[in-house]
DNA sequence: CAGACATATCGATGCTTGTCAATATATAGG
DNA sequence: CCTATATATTGACAAGCATCGATATGTCTG
């Protein structure tokens, strides 16, 4: 019995929302992007010349994953001068873990 | 078990941390795979042959999709007679949430 | 303008993956 | 055993994707 929570989302989703999520999650579902995130969310706020290195990945390639995770609405970036500064979208993050949410009382 | 509090937006993940989270993500990312999640979730416990249907695919490609799934961790599978019964598992889910979690007070 | 540096785009390549039809395996009941 | 039903595996194919080198674009500073 599942008496205790049944976890995932409230309702069975529907298609287009399926397609969303997969989306972001597809964006999540990569090494060097989990990485990418991992270290700009540590430092709070990062520029992306000094992301090439760590990752260990040529600067286009990491061009790449940084447009797929801002396209995801995971990244915040702005440009200043040459630079582009990314920071992590804290809500969008939360609205993920709302959907990996178990549901509170059940009803209906 | 895995470690309580090390998401990767509060420090810098490992790289063996990113491999392990991106496959997790991978098995998310896909429309078929949150519709299954989701009408299991949904239904709490469901048989594997109520599943083909609703989802619009062939036999063999949702079976795929639900070993993918099982594999990740994100279901728990019983054989009953002829029939697998599935059931979300919630702990993991429950992971996946701590993972996403903005950084509390940093901690160094 | 010219040179330097950050970032983006392009084209190619090899690997992964979603999907199916066909087929195999497993389980229950006669 | 034989049959019916549920599930898994195999093989094939097309589409997608991560990656790179080469190159283009953008931006600041002499």
């Amino acid at each position: 019995m599942t008496e205790c929570c049944t976890p995932f989302l409230r309702t069975t989703i529907h298609e287009k929302e399926a397609a969303e999520l997969s989306e972001t999650f597809r964006a999540l579902a990569d090494t060097a992007r989990l990485t990418l995130l991992s270290l700009i969310a540590d430092r709070g706020e990062v520029c992306g010349c000094e992301l090439v290195e760590p990752v260990g990945l040529s600067q286009p390639t990491v061009s790449h994953h940084l447009k797929v995770l801002h396209e995801a609405g995971l990244l915040e970036r702005e440009r200043r001068g040459r630079w582009i500064h990314y920071r992590v979208r804290a809500d969008r993050l939360e609205e993920l873990r709302e959907v990996l949410a178990p549901r509170q009382a059940v009803s209906v």
